[in-house]
DNA sequence: AGACATTTGTACGTATGTATG
DNA sequence: GCATACATACGTACAAATGTC
């Protein structure tokens, strides 16, 4: 079971699935291929307008790296700092 | 003679086209090899993006399958349900 | 094995209209 | 008015799979 964007919480949604798809790398539970922004849309109702901004602050932290027309890649554990 | 997008309706292109086309099939005028993103966005003047969302809808109902460079295949009617 | 065209998959950047806070 | 988000749409570029030559 996914966590779900809290829209009563304040925190702006696109921040919100950051957080959670963070959790979700630094669990293992997402390791190699990130999914794509479409299916990241779908699977937790919100823009595809959220979901890049959301994909930007994880590339930007240095959790993914992104390829154009091919999509995003997990960084290995060992290859960020050992989370 | 095709039907057309109509912008004034207030129901989305994509569903628009994704009726059309659905009609089409029904009717037996389309079978067999379906026509390429390309074209149908050529054809019905809408863009790519638009094409897929349609062609994804078809492709949910289970009136198309689609491969990776190959291209999409209507479902014969006996192999969904006799439409 | 290699080159090429076709087609889908994915992402990028941008834009419009609506709704909410 | 402004910022944010949603929904939709446009066009473009590159990656990958398929089929043909």
């Amino acid at each position: 079971m996914a966590e779900e964007i809290d829209y009563e919480s304040g925190i702006p949604p696109y921040r919100q699935l950051a957080a959670i798809l963070r959790a979700r790398i630094e669990a293992r539970e997402i390791k190699g291929r990130f999914p794509s922004e479409r299916t990241l849309s779908q699977e937790y109702g919100v823009a595809t307008g959220t979901v890049r901004k959301a994909v930007a602050i994880l590339r930007d932290e240095g959790y993914i790296t992104t390829a154009h027309g091919w999509g995003s890649q997990v960084v290995a554990p060992d290859q960020r700092g050992e989370g």
